[in-house]
DNA sequence: GTCGTTCTCAACCAAATGGTTGACGACGAG
DNA sequence: CTCGTCGTCAACCATTTGGTTGAGAACGAC
């Protein structure tokens, strides 16, 4: 299968199973009680829990013929670092940026001062 | 279309274009640039741009023929932004959990101590 | 102007995705 | 044991996706 980062974001962009995820935020909840406000089929919602299963993002445990979804937070971590190294990188390069256009500022003043001086 | 949110996860649900973003991070780069590495076509590079550039994570401008790159860091934060929600809720859930075992805990003692009083 | 370079558009194709319905397995209640 | 409940599996369907190829637009160089 794909690698867990791809099967993360590809779980997450779908607004379901993103709404699904909030709702289990807040509490466990069983397929059942997950499925009741979309008005799609009890299987939908079924599948769009083996989506979030297999990218880790959720873990089922059996009670009775139930089957209680448990949102597994530590996958996110996984998203957020992949996330915030490329966030930095880019932010340093504008930072970068922001300097060398202060110094093209700089040298354009120093120029204007020699093209007044000559 | 689907939501910027919907998007950004659906663009970053591909190995080749989080590969595509991780370069563009180094350094702003032209489409031809950024397909050498890949063994697919132009063409299909071209068009997962297209969808890096439609979910606001990258801006194009004109240079000649060229059309330099640009990797946009601040659309990062509305999926950080997401993300940190439902983590921070998930893990004050977990720290709840934790405070009522350690209540069940305490119980559980008091009780024992009860039936080993009568 | 013509030519080469860079890139996009259009049409097409195979595979994956999100939905449906119907059948069935697993379980507690009676 | 039988019944209703909860959930999954299987088959099917329409749409989207990621790829291809071929044509052509936009631009600098000559």
């Amino acid at each position: 299968m794909a690698d867990q980062l791809t099967r993360v974001f590809a779980a997450l962009a779908d607004p379901t199973r993103r709404d699904i995820v909030a709702r289990l935020a807040v509490q466990d909840a069983t397929v059942g009680e997950l499925a009741t406000p979309y008005d799609v089929s009890l299987q939908a919602v079924s599948k769009h829990l083996k989506v979030l299963e297999d990218a880790g993002l959720v873990t089922r445990t059996r009670d009775a013929q139930r089957r209680p979804c448990h949102l597994e937070a530590n996958v996110f971590d996984l998203m957020t670092r992949w996330i915030e190294r490329y966030r930095r990188e880019a932010e340093a390069r504008y930072q970068r940026l922001d300097a060398v256009l202060a110094e093209m500022q700089g040298t354009a003043a120093s120029n204007d001062e020699q093209g007044a001086a000559s």
